[in-house]
DNA sequence: ACCTGAACACCGTTCAAGT
DNA sequence: ACCTGAACACCGTTCAAGT
C-alpha cells in the first residue's frame, strides 16, 4: 500500500500524457496516487529531483542492446531510439531538456555514442563532441516536434490554425520560407528525422576522414 | 514618463542577467520599472507574450548582413551570429527555446538560410529541413553551454563541483565517457561549437551532391 | 518508515477603480 | 491611455505532528 519512488515516477509519467509537463504540479500527482502533495518530499527532496526521475525512466529502453552493423547504422539506431523514448510520453523531450541531470541511462547511451565513434576511428576528442553534436539535434528535433502538435487536445486543428497565422504573416516578404511553408507543416516527421539524422552522420564522415 | 513595451522589453533583458529566466517573474520585473506588476498586462497580454517580445528582441541582430563568400561562409556566418545573440544574455537559448514565437527576426533568419541553401543548388525541401537542422543544432548547442555555466554566481566552482559529482559517478563503469572527461568539461566552447557547425555544413553538403 | 494538516512565501492574472 | 489596489486561484516547500 505504501509508495516508493518506482511507483510515483510511473505514476508521473502516466499523468505526464494526461496534463503535460505545465500541468504536472505536486499537488496534481498527489491527488493522482491519493496521497497529500508534502508526501512527495519524504520520497524526492523537491520537483526537480522527481523530474529527473523521470527523465531517467524515460530514456531507460535507449541503446541497451545495440545491433551489429557499420558505425553509421549504430549511430543511426541510437538516435532512432532516443527519440522514440523522448516521444513515447507527451512533452518528453522538454522534460528530459529540463533536467541536466548525470544518470545511468544517459551515461550509458553517451558511452555507446562515444564508443561507436572511437571504434570507427574518430580521435577521442572528436568522437566525445560529435556524440554531443548528433545529441543535441535528436533534443531539439524532438522538443519541437512535440511542440508544434500539443497544445490541447484537437491537434489538427491547432496546426491548421498555425499554419494559416504563419502564412499570413510571411506575407510576401520572405519568399522562401513562403515557398517551403508545405515542406514545414505537412511535412512527414519521420522522413525530416532521417534527413536531419543523415546530415549528423555525413558530418560525423567528414570528421573522421579529416581524422 | 509613461512606459511602452520597448522599454519593458528593453528593462526585462536587463534583468534577465542579474536573476535568470526562472528568477524573472511579473512582479520583479515590475518592481525594476516602478510600477505594479498588473501594469504590465496593459502592455502584454500575459507573460508568454512578453517572452515573445524578449526572444524577438534578442535575435534582432541576426542576419541583418550577410557578408559575401560561399554557402557554406554564409551558413557558418549566421549560425556564429544566432549563437551570440542568444549568448548575448543569460538563458537567453532558454528564454528563445520556450517561445515558439512567429515574429520577423526569426523568419528573416530562416529566409537568409534557407535562400542561400537554396542558391547552393539544394532543392526545397531540403533547404527547408536542413536550416531547421542547423538551427536545433545552434539552440541545442547553446543551450547547453549556458546551462553549464550558469547556476549561481561562482562559475568556476559550480563547474568544478559538477565534475567532481560527474567523475565519481561515472566511476569505471563507463570506460568510453571516463576517458572523455577532459574533452566535455575542459573544452574550448567556441571550438566545440566549431566542430559541430562544420558537422552540419558537411552534412548539407553531402545533401547536394547527393542532390 | 511513511503520511497528514496547516502554514509560508510566493506565482500569473483579472478587474474595478483611479488619473 | 496608462496605472493602482485588492483579490483569486494557484504554486513549491517546510515542519510539526500523527501512525
Amino acid at each position: 500500500m505504501r509508495l516508493d519512488r518506482e511507483q510515483i515516477v510511473a505514476a508521473a509519467l502516466r499523468l505526464l500524457d494526461e496534463v503535460g509537463v505545465d500541468g504536472l504540479t505536486m499537488r496534481v500527482l498527489a491527488d493522482a496516487l491519493k496521497i497529500q502533495a508534502p508526501s512527495l518530499y519524504w520520497h524526492f527532496k523537491n520537483k526537480q529531483s522527481l523530474l529527473e526521475a523521470m527523465a531517467d525512466a524515460l530514456i531507460a529502453p535507449v541503446a541497451r542492446a545495440v545491433p551489429p552493423g557499420s558505425w553509421a547504422e549504430q549511430v543511426s539506431f541510437i538516435a532512432w531510439e532516443l527519440r522514440a523514448a523522448l516521444r513515447s510520453r507527451r512533452d518528453g523531450a522538454r522534460v528530459f531538456a529540463g533536467t541536466f541531470s548525470i544518470n545511468d541511462n544517459v551515461i550509458r547511451t553517451a558511452d555507446h555514442l562515444i564508443g561507436v565513434l572511437m571504434a570507427a576511428g574518430l580521435p577521442r576528442q572528436k568522437a566525445a563532441w560529435g556524440a554531443l553534436t548528433v545529441t543535441y539535434f535528436v533534443l531539439g528535433f524532438t522538443i519541437e516536434e512535440q511542440g508544434a502538435y500539443e497544445p490541447g487536445g484537437s491537434e489538427g486543428v491547432a496546426l491548421a490554425a498555425r499554419r494559416e497565422e504563419f502564412t499570413r504573416f510571411i506575407g510576401d516578404r520572405y519568399p522562401h520560407v513562403a515557398a517551403c511553408i508545405p515542406d514545414i507543416f505537412d511535412g512527414d516527421q519521420d522522413a525530416r528525422f532521417r534527413l536531419g539524422l543523415e546530415m549528423q552522420v555525413a558530418g560525423l564522415k567528414v570528421l573522421s576522414s579529416a581524422s
